[in-house]
RNA sequence: GGUCGCGUAGCUCAGCUGGUUAGAGCGCUGCAUUCACAUUGCAGAGGCCACUGGUUCGAAUCCAGUCGCGACCACCA
């Protein structure tokens, strides 16, 4: 054996090797059936296929290959299955940057030509993750690998929609929808993000009253002023009208309960056609919402003044905003500078555009009631702390859900219009008839990434679905809990009755030393290729889970992987020194024959200490190992992944290596069963380091076929 | 404004279904090297477990409050 371990030189042949066992692969659900075997199911979060992997990839491959190790060892029939995600908007973006570089944008290709464009480029690079994934040794079942525009996964969640439409929890409606006008598409409430903005508030008098605003644009708009029921300056004035100033259009003065009397001058002005406060309030007032936003929208997809700007139409809205304000003359009181926060795209972080638009929503209560119904009962439990109560929030101030995106790159909605006016729609997987034309629209990415246990695990061999599902470790970063694991619980319930997993493990995210996040701009990214690189794959995975909990972020930098390459050095060498003691050197005079007394084989260095050795070291090497092992079993089965790294590194380190070596050189414990506590170690560290261990493993066992496919120790 | 989390060794963090001398990594001090590993070993320094009060025979661990830090959510026009 060498004398240090080097990862470079076994790395991809001891993957290659387990890959070409099968190991990965369990059989289909049908023969799991038939053997009775105990299923275990990780469904991988599907990383965006044009991404190059992150060091929260590697988090997630760690923990999840870690527990797959485990079960397999135990006998278990596991599934870990690998997938990719279309990443609808955050790929379109990243391609149309591309396209801006070269002076063009999407809207100078038809829709077809597009998404072709789109697709190549993602093939072009959709090798990248999986092959980075497979680097960290995630031991996933490749022949199981889906994408999310896979023709059966985009069957089965269209017939998902079909289905929801069927049960009545569909509807296409005029709602404001957050509208990002620079990306062209409208985004779900939590695809909006809010910063803290120095901007002005203006007071501007309406005649009877006066109204304050920070948008004074969106008064082309205006509909009427509401006030304070309660409010004794106003309360009289409600039914009476005021003017409203440019316009010269009279509109009436309402009550409502959601104006804040201490709030700027106590009235608002109601804009319900760009600001869904005031939407609520015309909808309230039971006014015709399409009348209100046929004549008195006045910002367009474009970010342009509309026609019923009047003379402003066309400007865009900064300029409509300065200029009115300069018309306004002396019915502008007062401008003051105010910090408040808007609503921004999370993509492009241009302020978001409240605008009405006909969309497809998802009626979300019952979906939600079921989803907290599962927490309950405990069908579905969180680890991470406070995250079960975060859940629990969301799920119960849900909004419905708006599934339309103004994109091409995703699945097409199976919706279809007869006539151009577009007011009827069939739901039809294929086109009802002639003359139909399908909605352009495509889904919410995440409408189908949240179905993703279901329909990979129906669209995958015969009868994984009835044996695999519910999946036994949903395990993701916190930072994606309502957009993902809310969305699998809402339809993972929805069409199988069942929540998808019985434990969310949910990481945290990973800082740099000082506890930075990392950016690209503070320049302190780990990259996990480049350490892996340097340090070896377990390192690296040892590194990042060793000392860890669950939903507590934790900080990492090159110094901890170093320290855990050493652990990896040291695995291997405990090996070396076990089959060093074995072959007796040439020239070595003390080796010839090893003395064996009272059964026990003394290393060759060492002389016989009869008067020490009464067999009490072997008997109490014996016990403290089965302690170790059941401890370390008990840590697993529990998911306390982070526990278990700590545990097993501190076992071995310290009592294997620091004390039973040192007694067996001294004779207190046998080589045999030293010997053997070390195949023990290389079994319960295998899941955490798989690397070192398999390679030690070929070293001091080589007839023992492969680590990976070893028995976990019976307690 | 609301919710959640965190404050333990110089640094980064475990431990917290309450129970023997509070742990690890890195760092630090001293010693050790022809006999697995210097990517090492041995020894050691270093902690009123944020603060205050409560429950208890007993609290880093449970409860309440205070202070400090962080995250998330939110329709203040």
């Amino acid at each position: 054996m060498n004398k240090n371990y080097e990862h470079k030189e076994t790395e991809a042949e001891i993957y290659a090797e387990w890959e070409k066992s099968g190991a990965f692969t369990p059989p289909s659900g049908d023969d799991v059936k038939k053997t009775g075997q105990k299923p275990f199911t990780v469904i991988m979060p599907p990383p965006n296929a044009n991404d190059p992997l992150h060091v929260g990839h590697a988090m997630f491959v760690t923990i999840e290959d870690i527990l797959v190790r485990f079960h397999r060892m135990k006998g278990e029939a596991v599934l870990w299955l690998p997938g990719t995600d279309h990443a609808g908007i955050e790929t379109q973006f990243v391609f149309e940057k591309k396209l801006a570089k070269q002076g063009k944008s999407r809207f100078d290709f038809d829709r077809d030509t597009l998404y072709k464009m789109i697709w190549d480029y993602v093939h072009e690079n959709s090798g990248v993750a999986i092959d980075q994934v497979k680097k960290l040794g995630a031991s996933a079942d490749w022949s199981r690998y889906k994408f999310t525009l896979d023709p059966e996964i985009v069957k089965e969640v269209t017939k998902t929609f079909i289905k929801l439409h069927e049960d009545g929890l569909i509807y296409r409606g005029v709602r404001l929808v957050n509208f990002c006008t620079k990306c062209g598409t409208a985004y779900s409430e939590l695809e909006v993000d809010h910063e803290e903005r120095e901007d002005k508030i203006y007071k501007i008098n309406y005649g009877k009253l006066s109204v304050a605003t920070t948008r004074p644009e969106t008064m082309l708009g205006d509909v009427a002023v509401a006030v304070n029921p309660e409010d004794p300056r106003y309360k009289n004035l409600i039914g009476e009208k005021v003017t409203l100033p440019l316009v010269g259009r009279e509109i009436p003065i309402v009550g409502d309960a959601m104006v804040d009397m201490e709030f700027g001058t106590g009235a608002v002005k109601i804009t319900p056609t760009h600001d869904q406060n005031d939407w609520d309030v015309a909808v309230r007032q039971g006014w015709n919402m399409d009348e209100i936003v046929l004549n008195h929208q006045v910002i367009g997809t474009k970010g342009k003044m509309t026609a019923n700007a009047g003379l402003y139409e066309g400007m865009n809205v900064s300029e409509a905003r300065e200029k009115i304000v300069t018309d306004l003359g002396s019915a502008l009181i007062e401008t003051k500078p105010y910090t408040h926060s808007v609503g921004t795209c999370y993509r492009c972080h241009r302020t978001i555009e409240p605008l009405p638009m006909k969309q497809f929503f998802i009626k979300v209560k019952t979906l939600a009631e079921n989803a907290l119904k599962s927490l309950d009962t405990e069908e579905s439990v969180v680890m991470g702390s406070g995250h079960d109560k975060i859940l629990r929030h969301w799920l119960s101030n849900l909004r419905d859900w708006n599934v339309s995106r103004q994109i091409v790159w995703g699945i097409r909605m199976p919706v279809w219009y007869k006539d151009e006016t577009k007011t009827e729609f069939v739901v039809s997987e294929m086109s009802p008839g002639k003359g139909y034309t399908q909605e352009t629209d495509t889904f919410d990415t995440w409408f189908s990434s949240g179905q993703w246990p279901v329909v990979t695990l129906k669209t995958s061999k015969q009868g994984d679905f009835d044996v695999y599902y519910p999946t036994d470790v949903m395990e993701t970063a916190y930072d994606i809990l309502p957009f993902w694991v809310m969305r699998m619980m809402l339809l993972g319930i929805y069409m199988t009755g069942k929540s998808p997993f019985k434990c969310v493990y949910l990481h945290g995210l990973v800082r740099d030393e000082q506890g930075r996040k990392m950016s690209k701009s503070i320049g302190n990214v780990i990259n996990p290729l480049e350490l892996t690189d340097k340090y070896g794959a377990d390192s690296l995975r040892m590194a990042l889970v060793m000392s860890t909990t669950p939903g507590q972020d934790s900080n990492t930098g090159e110094n901890k992987v170093r320290g855990m390459r050493n652990f990896g050095n040291k695995i291997w060498n405990a090996g070396r020194f076990i089959t060093e003691m074995e072959t007796p050197r040439e020239g070595d005079s003390k080796s010839e024959g090893q003395e064996i007394v009272d059964g026990v084989r003394l290393p060759r260095h060492s002389a016989p200490r009869n008067d020490e050795f009464t067999g009490e070291g072997n008997e109490n090497f014996k016990t403290k190992l089965q302690e170790v092992q059941k401890e370390l079993t008990r840590l697993l089965e529990a998911n306390k992944v982070g526990l278990a790294a700590e545990s097993v590194y501190n076992e071995f380190w310290h009592w294997f290596c620091d004390e039973s070596i040192e007694n067996c050189k001294s004779g207190k414990v046998s080589l045999e069963l030293l010997k053997n506590g070390y195949k023990s170690f290389l079994i319960m560290l295998h899941p955490f380091v798989p690397f070192v261990t398999e390679s030690a493993w070929k070293e001091v066992f080589p007839q023992e076929g492969l680590l990976i496919s070893a028995n976990w120790p019976k307690e």
